[in-house]
DNA sequence: GCGATGACGTGACGGATTGTAACAGGCAGG
DNA sequence: CCTGCCTGTTACAATCCGTCACGTCATCGC
């Protein structure tokens, strides 16, 4: 609750919309932080290079040319700034990148402001380990079988060299799925961590998925190696890990 | 809704909501199970030191500086205690946080009373490897009579190089058996073990289950040599254990 | 030994769960 | 506006497995 004696934490913040700015400005600096806010991405790199920072709000959709995603890729690349990603309310998929490509927290918009500092404490009291194996640069790739399952680049290729197209669902099924091997999912917490919503009664948009995907990735799909049924429950993958880096 | 006889599971439930921990703590106890409930960090600690406890409902967001990541962490340091993990609706993040962290399921608030007894009972049942897996130990696999089960792939391969295909139930029934060689398990345990719930009078249940295995594994069904009946009692994994791989 | 009793094996049935093809709405790209 | 891909939905097929029914077998008292 009280606030760092010595010195108050630097947020940066990156919207092109000036209302935001002001907004976030006026609220932050009443809760006794420093705050810096720019438009664009430029602006920002301008910032970083002169200020320490200590946190970013960085907004998804930026103009230019330039996107969240790139930009905190581009941070990331060089440092662990913690970074809150503003997202549109259902951009889902954004938010799930974004948080591949290193973000810590994503908020919705329109947000509360409450909302954000609460995020935004619990980002900057968290920071540490969490989400930074997620942050090394390249090292979210996953080796199972001869096959790799490249998050970054988003592509999965198999143990003869061969890339195999999978559309954005079925990346992110698969990566929500390859990450825990051994791990028993449910299809709520599928539906949930896939699409970012609950599950429906009788609602097969995981099986479908799950079907469509066995038929690109299983080499028998009535036989699945790699993703295998649990009854009354879900789906666990099954893919024997290698040693990474061969 | 028979008690368990021997003893009934601890549930230990950490939330600051004094209502919240209030209705699970008169939810559970009707369902036959011992239950704690303290409000922080701390307490939790108290409770875990002097008090055997099964399985561990943490909420999020806590008051106090800690939160239910930072609390799972640390108690993941030094145990395997089963941790389900009490989210906000939104929060995503600290969703996939968690898991990756270590909790072995979460639930969304507001919640169901019975759907966290549902989730409840699977983690209970089906106690996952979780991370521990991702390392590589691939101790979980069981080597018999030139046979392999293999935990993590749920997949059982003859001494010939051959897959059985075996169903859920069946994999999990075998599992449970050959886990420990010798060892005579009584229907009631392997109900408990392999469905999660007790047996009622006159289940068949679990013959029915052993019938099919039987069918699949054993050379001659009619005079098993894997799994045999103890009259009376119930059935004992007789495989002899390979000694693993050299 | 012999029938009674209870335990176990197992085929069959059907409700529930899962697999999947087909369709259509939505959306991006032209 | 058209076109093609993606994906949620629907309907139906396949599978799983709890239950029932009946047959066999072990055990026991006589």
């Amino acid at each position: 609750m009280s606030e760092p004696p010595g010195r108050s934490e630097h947020i940066l913040v990156v919207d092109d919309d000036a209302r935001i700015r002001q907004m976030l400005i006026r609220y932050f600096e009443d809760e006794g932080y420093r705050v810096t806010a720019v438009a664009d991405g430029q602006a920002m790199r301008e910032c970083l290079d002169k200020a320490a920072v200590d946190i970013i709000l960085l907004d998804l959709v930026l103009p230019g040319g330039e996107d969240g995603l790139g930009l905190t890729r581009e941070i990331r690349s060089r440092s662990d700034i913690p970074i809150i990603m503003l997202t549109g309310r259902d951009d889902v998929v954004d938010r799930i990148v974004g948080l591949e490509v290193g973000a810590d927290d994503y908020i919705a918009k329109p947000f509360h402001l409450r909302e954000v500092l609460a995020r935004l404490r619990t980002v900057l009291r968290r920071r540490q380990p969490a989400i930074a194996s997620v942050s090394g640069a390249d090292s979210e790739t996953f080796h199972f079988d001869g096959w790799r399952l490249d998050l970054a680049r988003r592509q999965l290729v198999t143990a003869e060299g061969e890339e195999i197209i999978l559309t954005t669902g079925e990346f992110d099924m698969l990566a929500v799925l390859a990450k825990h091997p051994g791990r028993v999912f449910s299809r709520d917490v599928l539906m949930d961590l896939t699409h970012g919503r609950t599950l429906e009664a009788f609602d097969r948009t995981i099986d479908a998925q799950i079907a469509r995907l066995r038929k690109k990735v299983e080499r028998d799909p009535k036989r699945p190696s790699l993703i295998k049924s649990v009854r009354g429950i879900g789906y666990v993958f099954t893919g024997k890990p290698d040693s990474p880096r061969l």
